[in-house]
DNA sequence: GCCAACGTTGGC
DNA sequence: GCCAACGTTGGC
């Protein structure tokens, strides 16, 4: 069991619409690097959302009803590596954010330090420790 | 609105 | 295969 946090522009995709919808496929995804993290991705994980843009808070957790599967629309393309190179998951909404965590409070806390979303802001797709997950937990009121 | 950090593209 | 130019993301 791994959790997640996935970073979406809000007026793009937001944490209310994940409730609206139920469940959706997360797609959208080029970066190499947060691709890579994408294939670990299993059923029964859970994910954090994160809003970027204006308010730069976690919004809620959602849960991975699927895992990494190869994404229909680049089938057939591989890494260098030989892996499935675009992956998509599907999620549903989980609870949302009691408090927003916010990134203001992520930075203020030195265990964050070196965590992906401080040290690269463009990184959207990344795995949570689970000190790391805990402390988030209990800022987010979930 | 600016700009730093990072990815991608295309000419060589 | 390198790297300069360009584009994009996301925090401020």
């Amino acid at each position: 069991m791994t959790t997640w946090l996935l970073k979406t522009e809000p007026d793009d995709y937001s944490y209310t619409d994940l409730i609206r919808d139920k469940r959706t496929e997360w797609d959208g995804v080029a970066n190499p690097a947060a691709q890579k993290h994408m294939r670990d991705i299993k059923k029964g994980d859970e994910a954090f959302i994160y809003h970027t843009g204006a308010e730069r808070a976690i919004a809620g957790i959602a849960k991975v009803v699927r895992g990494a599967y190869e994404d229909p629309a680049h089938e057939g393309v591989r890494t260098a590596a030989g892996d499935v190179k675009f992956t998509l998951f599907d999620v549903a909404p989980g609870k949302a954010a009691k408090t927003p965590g916010t990134l203001a409070e992520i930075k203020a806390d030195p265990a964050f330090k070196d965590f992906d979303l401080v040290r690269q802001s463009r990184l959207s797709v990344m795995p949570v420790p689970p000190k790391l997950d805990a402390k988030l937990r209990k800022m987010a009121g979930l």
